[in-house]
DNA sequence: AAAGATTTTAAACGCTTGTTTAAAACAAAT
DNA sequence: ATTTGTTTTAAACAAGCGTTTAAAATCTTT
């Protein structure tokens, strides 16, 4: 897909890619060592271990998506803006990236009490004030009362979801990939109109 | 969890739990010998191989899986109320079952080509009439215009994704496993009023 | 109680796994 | 040209894998 110039970047690029579509459990040291190019001693030349090269993969795959979920909130926009351009960027990085989503949540699934933990990015999170934003928008009436919890899981929901659950809904209404893309490009209209009806309903002529 | 009276149960019972916790690459024959405190060779006794012990157990989380959200649509009851009831149900069971989504859509991406397709299931989605129901529903102006993928990954979506990302969640807002069982109980009250807000809009006085 | 059929086990099979070793190929410097 | 250090490889390591074998244990039937 790219250049990959020295041997430490084809390793993790050919890592990244198989780690990707099969997780961790599921490829080999072997089978990222053929993708690479190369001898598997080679691969561990570099990075010692399976392990610890799935770990360099997993932190760069977790970082890139949640910069993904929370570079919109650095805006200038209103709330309203905001969640609108989060779910057009979602489906932007998404599109490019399908199985970042149902990675990120096997691994940390596969490793609950281990080191794949996110404390940098949850702090970063944090600071850019966005939760502060929401209960001032409630507070004056702007926006619903919607706890942040349940806001985050919304927009996660219809933003990743459609595209982990690709192959099962694809298979219920026998669809082929062009038409599912297509439907993509259609469903990302439909839950932005619903998840923005709803958090900023329109006002019933009251006051 | 059960009795598990036969032999033949225990193992069912043991790789059922061992393969929705770990997928199939991610856990081993012995490992469901031993969940099931026996040898392995007995595994492979009763079932052949560890693969056609996971085809039967796949089939069974399979049947259940499509079934929680189909029964709902052999009622008798108008859509509205069929969708807010199948809302419900999806919840109930996957609070039972949380690990089934993120199981069957691994094990769908694992064996793309092969042996896990749902084509009775499909033939019975078909039957209970629910997508000329909807037809008629939207003819007659009951319900807004949706086509019927988006309506099936809507309701999936923010039925599935609360519990199928979980730990990222309660990560990300620093939660205790009981203050996120309270949540998933809220958040379903929001997303019922979501989705049925957004499929039948209150008519805004004309007509 | 003895015979036969069934269920369970311990042990081994060949193969693949992650990892390491030691030698080869290559590059840089004297 | 030889030495030095780095990169790459082929080959091997023990351990674990899915699976099979053959014998032990248990149950059934007589």
């Amino acid at each position: 897909m790219c250049k990959a110039s020295t041997t430490e970047e084809k390793i993790k690029e050919a890592a990244k890619s198989v780690f990707l579509s099969k997780g961790f459990s599921g490829c080999t040291s072997r089978e990222i060592a053929k993708e690479a190019g190369m001898n598997v001693a080679l691969v561990n030349y570099y990075f010692r271990s399976k392990n610890q090269l799935f770990l360099i993969i997993y932190q760069t795959v977790m970082h890139d998506f949640m910069l993904s979920m929370m570079e919109v909130f650095s805006t200038e926009l209103s709330l309203k803006e905001k969640v609108s351009l989060l779910i057009d960027r979602e489906y932007e990085f998404l599109t490019k990236h399908p199985e970042i989503p149902t990675f990120v949540l096997n691994e940390m699934a596969r490793n609950k009490d281990a080191e794949l933990q996110i404390h940098e990015t949850l702090n970063n999170f944090a600071q850019t004030g966005v939760f502060v934003e929401a209960a001032k928008a409630q507070m004056s009436g702007e926006m619903r009362q919607v706890d942040m919890v349940s806001l985050t899981m919304i927009i996660m929901a219809n933003c990743q979801h459609p595209f982990m659950a690709r192959l099962l809904t694809q298979q219920l209404h026998g669809m082929t990939d062009a038409q599912y893309d297509m439907q993509i490009i259609k469903h990302k209209e439909i839950i932005k109109e619903m998840i923005l009806n709803y958090l900023f309903p329109k006002k019933s002529t009251n006051e």
